[in-house]
DNA sequence: CTTTTATTACAACTAAGTTGCGATAATACT
DNA sequence: AGTATTATCGCAACTTAGTTGTAATAAAAG
């Protein structure tokens, strides 16, 4: 349904990726936030912003949901179809520009694909 | 741990995997077998088979786990690095053969790749 | 056939996410 | 501005996937 009203949650949530560039999981935000927002008022506006276009939402390794920005999608159409990069050490999820070219397969067609890359960032490599 | 007796709950895990050359979910596979084992033995009993290198396990895009048998592994390495297929339309996920290059990123090492790709299967497409 | 201990079932638990609903507060309307 | 409308919010209760502890059972080793 989307974002309709401006609302101090909205605020407080997109705040939250504006002063963080990297993906955050939704545990880590309803723990963020735990004393000023309730977590069905997180998980729904989360997905309120997905419907928008704002932010892009895909499954870390264990199962979990996290968030990042979208660069440039819209309402209608999410175009943020890129591989994420989650570090073993710490644990950070973010977007890769990186391409991945998915070949062609026969007798299917490929609508969507979700690519999890794991290994170390730039700050746990050393 | 891995298996180290030859059970009936093992045989029985396997022979779903056997008649099904397809991938099956945790839910599934309990759902199936209710009657006959109790689902913490279905769970601790695949986890076991993941160790043997004989299934392997990945995510399905809605958090939930899915298992299918290996081609190539040992209990020492899991060599079934390759994406997997689900279907939009009757939700069966296959194994693909088809290789994904992922380009190196600078600054990173990347030690594994968990790639999901998402479409219309060969029964669904027509 | 006895002993050892891996395996199993059961119940109780945890954790992520969802639902229903009355209360609250943006926004639209006079 | 004051009121009406309805999106949004918070709370409690729920659902569902998966986990843990433990006593009973059954492979398989001796």
């Amino acid at each position: 349904m989307g974002v309709v009203r401006k609302t101090k949650s909205i605020e407080l949530l997109l705040n939250e990726f504006k002063t963080q560039k990297t993906a955050i999981s939704t545990i880590e935000l309803i723990k963020r936030l735990k004393a000023k927002l309730n977590k069905t008022t997180i998980y729904r506006m989360l997905e309120n912003l997905v419907d928008d276009g704002i932010l892009h939402t895909f499954m870390g390794h264990d199962g979990i949901k996290w968030y990042a920005m979208c660069i440039n999608c819209t309402k209608s159409k999410h175009e943020d179809i890129h591989p994420h990069f989650e570090c073993i050490e710490c644990g950070e999820i973010d977007c890769l520009k990186t391409e991945v070219i998915i070949p062609e397969i026969q007798n299917r067609k490929i609508l969507s694909t979700q690519i999890l890359i794991q290994g170390m960032c730039e700050k746990c490599i050393n």
